[in-house]
DNA sequence: TCTCCGTTGTCAACGGGGTGTAAAGCCTCG
DNA sequence: CGAGGCTTTACACCCCGTTGACAACGGAGA
């Protein structure tokens, strides 16, 4: 579950986020001052920040801000009163990444909240390029190539490889990789899945029947070991 | 779907909440007694129970604390007639989540269990890795090691492996590993069971004939301690 | 403590199902 | 209408899950 800390001195919006948040399964962290709020964004590495923009002994721009200074990339939502919109572009600049502006509805804070988590779990593990034994791929170009002479890829044989780097050393069943790769709205067999990392295979393996990279999980699905 | 179990002995209030329910697209289990009721509790792994206080050969209490006594930590939401109040704080202490009192809406009772339901999913997140004694097991890599070296599993250990691990501490009947590890459709004798605990004894135990972590209980199941 | 019966452990063999692979069908785009 | 690529089909192979038999064990009652 996703840990969040909420930094806010009003003390009924901060029972009412506390309370709404710990319901929604969320791990929460509370501070009621900006100083408590910075010590805590450093010491229990939260996923997610909520910080409002007035706060006691410091304020939520400036706690933004020196939470950048530590080079920390946590999403952080800021909560202002309604007549502050002027600070908006000041608090993006500072390096917040979302705005909801006081009074606003719960379901409102939490889409926003889920919509930074999800976006910031995708950041995670895209690769521009990778290489493994002699074989290397540019995914920005589109291109591999195989002892330095180039291998022509399908788009789809493309995707399939990608999605194979980016989570290469995990066990990746047939399903996931319909809907990862194929998309939700195709729903191919998931022979065809087989038959596509066959082709696979006979780019990048040397020995295609005996693979070293992309193995076979019997009864689970596919592993790329790169 | 969640699955609910129903412990109810009163005929036309038992089928109300069945049909409820069942309504509302839940996998209902149904017990008439108390007996039934715990024996349905440890089998057939519900994400619910519903539980009358009063209830023929074993009373609801009691249900509730034996039900504890197998580790498990399933939601328990007890149904008590007016009047039982005093008893609200005995069946706090026994392990019951929640209370509702008869005559009750059924809105009511509803809104209850997803609240609970809710609150739990949070705590049951699958495991990713997990280590016990000398052994060390990553779910999504789909390895399992010993004194740092690999084992190989095949995916139906590995799932046993895993529900173990994720039920560590209860006691788990054969039928329940089947429902749960093989699936509802499939329906293998029990012996199975047997044998592939037998198998996975010799891969993660020192002494298969005499186990440490993965135990028998007599008459019961099986019981994971790691 | 001994006996009996139900429960559990163990083994080897069979069979089903998951997988590799080639080839035919299909669809899209030029 | 031709070509390339994606999907489906078909078939062979092999892993491993299932099964039945038997031995070992544990609990209950005499």
């Amino acid at each position: 579950m996703p840990k969040v800390l909420i930094v806010e001195d009003d003390e009924s919006m901060g029972t009412a986020l506390k309370d709404g948040f710990s319901y929604e399964g969320y791990e929460v962290v509370f501070a009621g001052d900006g100083v408590e709020g910075l010590r805590l964004a450093i010491e229990r590495a939260p996923d997610l920040v909520i910080l409002d923009v007035m706060l006691p002994k410091m304020s939520g721009f400036d706690v933004c801000k020196e939470i950048r200074k530590t080079g920390s990339a946590v999403p952080v939502i800021m909560l202002t009163a309604r007549g502050q919109e002027i600070d908006k572009v000041l608090g993006l600049k500072l390096g917040a990444d979302d705005y909801v502006t006081k009074p606003f509805g719960f379901m409102e804070l939490m889409a926003r909240v889920e919509a930074l988590l999800r976006r910031a779990s995708g950041q995670t593990g895209r690769a521009e390029s990778y290489t493994f034994g002699d074989v290397s791929v540019d995914f920005k170009r589109g291109e591999v190539r195989r002892k330095g002479k180039p291998i022509e890829m399908s788009a789809r044989e493309m995707r399939l490889l990608q999605y194979f780097v980016e989570h290469r050393g995990e066990v990746i069943a047939r399903d996931r990789l319909l809907d990862e790769v194929w998309g939700y709205d195709e729903a191919p067999l998931t022979r065809t899945v087989d038959m596509h990392v066959a082709k696979l295979r006979k780019k990048i393996e040397s020995r295609p029947a005996d693979p070293q990279f992309l193995l076979t999980v019997h009864g689970m699905g596919y592993k790329f070991n790169g």
